[in-house]
DNA sequence: CCTTTAAGTGAGTGATTACTCACTTAAAGT
DNA sequence: ACTTTAAGTGAGTAATCACTCACTTAAAGG
């Protein structure tokens, strides 16, 4: 059951498929609504009220309203694990490992935070609804350790060896970098958007930090 | 509508007040269900159901259902977000400031540690409906700016003069460090508990990343 | 021993739920 | 021009929801 590039690029592109208006706003009311009040709160009468449609133009499109959110949250949970892999950036960066740990480091928060800069409803959605969809927590583990962990794991050794890091554990040191970049990222759009922020700086600091933490 | 200190032991104690058997089941009943299927998702018959008491029962002793919910997350949050002022440890460590940082980032680990491993349920249910109840996130915000915030600063303010951190902005410092005591305990608790984890170990490796993150 | 009070019950309530279906409308295919 | 197919509708449905209330049981107080 494990998901290949392939299988992966195929769900971005079914999302990407024409829809007509009508599921267009129907799509809009139900991540506005989910991303507020939650999938279990929210009701599909509520959905069709807020997209100006009739209730049963929402089966229409969408078996049951489960199907609905996973066809938000699967997308969003592609392009928010792959980094960028199946992109020109993927192979870049991952496959040509730079030389400057420092310098990738920065390339990943910069992008995953523009990322979720620009999909935040979306991205919340999908933390919240994992907490309780096992199916969902099962896509997400599958995702990961098949594209994301490996590649990780082959930097850290690759980095390890030149002596530019500290002696640890991979999956120790994996932990460690992803906790301080989603850390930031989590804490600059959810727990305290409101806060004033110098983004760049903030960024800067959170690798430098890593670094730190890390070299020896 | 500052919250001080009384304030927050009075509601550890009304949580403390006995109870009736039947009111521990549909105490017990409820976080299990709440935990896993979310407060949206769980009905009170269910929770009736499970503790082996009538519907009626629940109304009884909580207005709503909601006012349950309250009572179970409320004293989790004095508990979790304090991390132990109010208690002998909390004035040993947080006033009398231990020349020893690393051995100070331990000790509030390592207890954090210890009550999420004896209460993740809880702590589980307390994250996920944060995300949904404006509330809840309001409480926490008010305990935490009022309690937690201003010791850590002072902590951070004191060993910064005495040149044993980096040069670094309060709250990003803040940041940081709590960003990978909670990103440890919660890869361990929520995100991966099935994994082998050599706990001890992997507290001293993050206590270890954050001190090489920080100082000079 | 009598009265008061609290704990517990379960049938009942109106509101809301996700989903269905017979139907209309209109675009697309041939 | 005729047929097929897809999009959209909204009234309808059985199930479930949080919550109420008249009632029973039993312990506690004087």
């Amino acid at each position: 059951m494990t998901k290949d590039l392939n299988e992966l690029i195929q769900i971005l592109e079914e999302g990407e498929q024409k829809k007509t208006p009508k599921q267009t706003q129907i799509l809009k009311a139900a991540v506005e609504t989910f991303a507020e009040k939650g999938y279990a709160s929210t009701s599909t009468s509520e959905i069709a009220a807020k997209a100006g449609v009739a209730e049963g133009t929402i089966f229409r499109h969408y078996k049951t309203k489960k199907e609905l959110l996973l066809s938000i949250v699967t997308p969003v949970m592609v392009k928010f694990t792959l980094p960028v892999f199946a992109s020109h950036f993927a192979e870049q960066v991952f496959e040509q490992l730079p030389q400057d740990f420092e310098e990738l480091l920065y390339k990943i928060i910069k992008n995953r935070y523009e990322f979720v800069k620009e999909n935040h409803p979306l991205v919340r959605i999908m933390l919240q609804e994992m907490a309780f969809h096992k199916d969902l927590q099962e896509q997400f583990r599958l995702v990961f350790l098949e594209h994301v962990y490996p590649r990780f794991e082959h930097l850290i050794a690759h980095y390890k060896q030149e002596d530019r890091i500290i002696e640890l554990p991979a999956p120790s040191a994996i932990r460690m970098i992803m906790t301080s970049l989603i850390g930031f990222i989590f804490t600059r759009f959810i727990i305290a958007p409101d806060l004033e922020w110098d983004d760049e700086k903030e960024m800067e600091r959170t690798v430098q930090f890593i670094m730190h933490g890390l070299s020896k």
